[in-house]
DNA sequence: GTCTATAGGGAGATAGAC
DNA sequence: GTCTATCTCCCTATAGAC
């Protein structure tokens, strides 16, 4: 946002914001949403606690900020693992489960916040674009997996399971009782439940087509 | 647990234990963990905010015994649904995902707590217990789905997924920016993408064997 | 078993100096 | 923009009366 030719001189490193919102999104992957104040976060980034409210009204605005950039980081990601599949659509729809597996793990509870905070009304504008901007990516590459004649609403719909079921598996990963495996391994089962997931889709639609 | 013929008179009414849990219950339905106080479910039951420390040592004992009945509540729905979906193994299956679905719903924020604390340790055995209450009997509805020859740790894993998934789309639903509908639609809706991932799951394996 | 009272701590947020 | 200092509130947990 600012120039570089301004290195805002002043405080002790160039950006106090980013750097809050840095800490913050790390602070959220070490203790969840219940261990997160905005005084820890200070701390973290080397300012006393009244720091941060010279960039954000309150606790709840740096809350935000932190989700609109898990949100970004998210978004990209999946983009890149699409990308990175290769030509078929169903590779490209299901790598994502698998990125967005790798990318709950590594940065554990901070996924929490996204889901769970009061976002959805008009007072977080930022968030609400970013979740639109997954949601968008997410849409586009669901419609390349469905025939052409499937609804918008169907695909909106077949596109909204498919992302909630790869939040919960990754979030149970997370949270669970299961014996921890590497990423790696976990994250080639996202991709094949959401491939399952996908081809019952499909196999539905077919058997409702012939019948 | 006590005698009906000791009607427990001395406190306000008959079983404070059994009044927190359910009071904590619904706390963490309207604000969930993040809300969730001692002091709060001690004014929700009518007594003082020491009362509470009469029957649980702590904040974490008083949670657990919320997680752990929610839990039982849980499995008690889970097989109930399966009971009344008829004879066929994958009907039954797909049922608790509709029951699961129907209530998170109801509950709302309740069931973070499920999966957000540190109950995997020895230090709440009632909630272990419950936990592998509700895992045992999603482990016998999978591998009635499943062909006799699956192991056990791929029943295991596919349940878990069945499990994570269906806890994804709930939970998301929940929290998520979706436009309301009525819980009726939103649990039929979980059911059929249980129902994919299930067929989407078997035809994998029939792929496997006839190649 | 439940009460009142209280100690002790953490965190949100503001005021005013620099 | 950042600091120090502070006010206020809420929560956990304990002590001692009844």
């Amino acid at each position: 946002m600012s120039s570089p030719t301004t290195p805002r001189r002043g405080y002790h490193h160039g950006d106090l914001r980013a750097g809050l919102i840095r800490e913050g999104i790390a602070l959220l992957a070490e203790t969840g949403v219940a261990g997160f104040s905005v005084a820890k976060v200070a701390v973290r980034a080397g300012v006393s606690s009244a720091a941060p409210y010279r960039h954000f009204p309150d606790r709840e605005a740096l809350l935000a900020a932190c989700a609109a950039a898990i949100l970004a980081d998210i978004t990209d990601l999946l983009a890149a693992a699409a990308e990175q599949a290769g030509p078929d659509p169903l590779d490209r729809l299901a790598a994502t489960a698998g990125a967005y597996t790798r990318y709950v793990l590594e940065h554990r509870a901070g996924i929490d916040l996204i889901y769970s905070y009061e976002f959805s009304g008009p007072h977080h504008p930022t968030v609400q674009e970013q979740s639109r901007r997954l949601t968008g990516a997410l849409m586009d590459l669901g419609s390349a997996v469905l025939p052409a004649d499937v609804s918008w609403a169907d695909t909106a719909d077949f596109v909204y399971v498919h992302l909630s079921t790869t939040h919960g598996y990754a979030t149970l990963l997370v949270k669970g009782t299961r014996p921890p495996q590497d990423i790696d391994s976990h994250a080639a089962r996202a991709v094949t439940a959401a491939r399952d997931h996908i081809t019952g889709y499909l196999q539905r639609l077919n058997n409702r087509e012939t019948a």
